[in-house]
DNA sequence: ACTTTAAGTATACAAGTGTACGCTGAAAAT
DNA sequence: ATTTTCAGCGTACACTTGTATACTTAAAGT
């Protein structure tokens, strides 16, 4: 039987995307990472590479967008679950948490390369984080009926938040798991209603309304 | 004129440290950093290094040391310029701001091994805004009345979004870091609010306490 | 005055890196 | 049936790296 070129191609590229993956760690970070080494664990010759990639920058690009579309996966399951229990809040943070525990190699690919040293990385990142803060700020935006620009500003401080505990995650035994993720959603929830004393001043003649940010 | 050993080997040490935080900016982390770069940038030789230092993490962890007396310079000015503008949130961040473009090798350092391969190094980080974050909690105690531990819960989400807002305008242009500042600003504002908000039912018997968090 | 200590150096080596060049063999195009 | 294309490989080269060993030399200790 003959496979088509086309075919094999996309298969050892997969390979070398897995093998990048495989080697990010708590202890590797992309950037460490040297194109032969991935080259061995993808088990081919270290020119191979050049056929699918121009350099480690470029695959570490794919392996960003790759990891956007794990978080786009992830929101879907949060949306999910919050339709199950109605709290936004922790709904979303503990979505969030088990995603890093099932997939923490991507975890490690955004967490590190959103303050790396590629300008080319940082915006990567940011694009895919900016995915999550939209949603969020639209979902705000219309159950709090908060103007465009206020939503985004408190989403986007949510959003740091979880990042932030996930990162705070990796490092803490499991038995700490839950204080952390309890602390994440009660500071989620100062945001929520901080925001929302703030802005009912503004909103105070239109008279629709819920005025409770989260259950 | 005779000069002192140890005189000397201190003022050689020196040379190395000033060599490593030179050589860090925004596409250059410390973990890419080499031994031999470091003694180039120095001007000794690669071999000299061992007589200062064990290995690279040792200076590393001497270099993150070193940025955490900056933080607190830092923070005793945030101190003295609360005292003049009477807003704690405002004078904080931009405070902080002004760190960052004066000595931005320092808050590069912070900001990469914060969340990078080391744990020595994370933990390292970590101890260092924890002097944030307690003094901060201490000022919320203080002024708010809150329990210690819902103060601190409040600082540590007040640092994260101020330390972010960091990253962010190493990477914006001079004309939008205002706006950067607001929207950091406003963050910490919700917070407070949030907090209040959520904390003024547990302290309602309590009669001396002013409510609002931030002028 | 002598010896000891130790900061700084020069040389050297093994290991790892990115990548240029040329080849092979099989799929695709003619 | 013949030619062209191209994914993958082997070899090779110039570099950089960490660090071992042995040295110099001037300060400190005796």
């Amino acid at each position: 039987m003959t496979v088509n070129r086309a075919q094999q191609k996309e298969k050892t590229r997969r390979l070398i995307i897995d093998a990048a993956f495989r080697l990010l760690s708590q202890e590797r970070s992309y950037s460490s990472l040297s194109l032969r080494e991935v080259a061995r664990e993808a088990g081919i010759a270290p020119n191979s590479f050049y056929r699918h990639f121009e350099d480690m920058e470029e695959l570490g690009l794919t392996l960003v967008d790759e990891g956007g579309v794990a978080l786009r996966q992830l929101m879907r399951r949060a949306r999910q679950r919050i339709r199950d229990e109605g709290s936004v809040i922790s709904a979303s943070v503990e979505t969030f948490m088990e995603f890093i525990h099932s997939s923490p190699q991507v975890f490690y690919l955004l967490l590190r390369e959103r303050s790396g040293t590629s300008m080319a990385f940082r915006k990567a990142v940011s694009r895919e984080l900016q995915y999550f803060i939209v949603e969020l700020a639209d979902y705000i935006q219309q159950t709090q009926g908060y103007p465009a620009a206020d939503a985004k500003i408190q989403a986007e401080a949510m959003v740091i938040l979880v990042f932030n505990a996930g990162a705070d995650a990796l490092d803490c035994k499991p038995a700490e798991l839950k204080q952390l993720t309890d602390k994440a959603i009660t500071q989620l929830r100062y945001i929520a209603r901080g925001a929302d004393e703030f802005l009912k001043g503004r909103r105070s003649e239109s008279k629709k309304s819920a005025s409770r940010s989260d259950k």
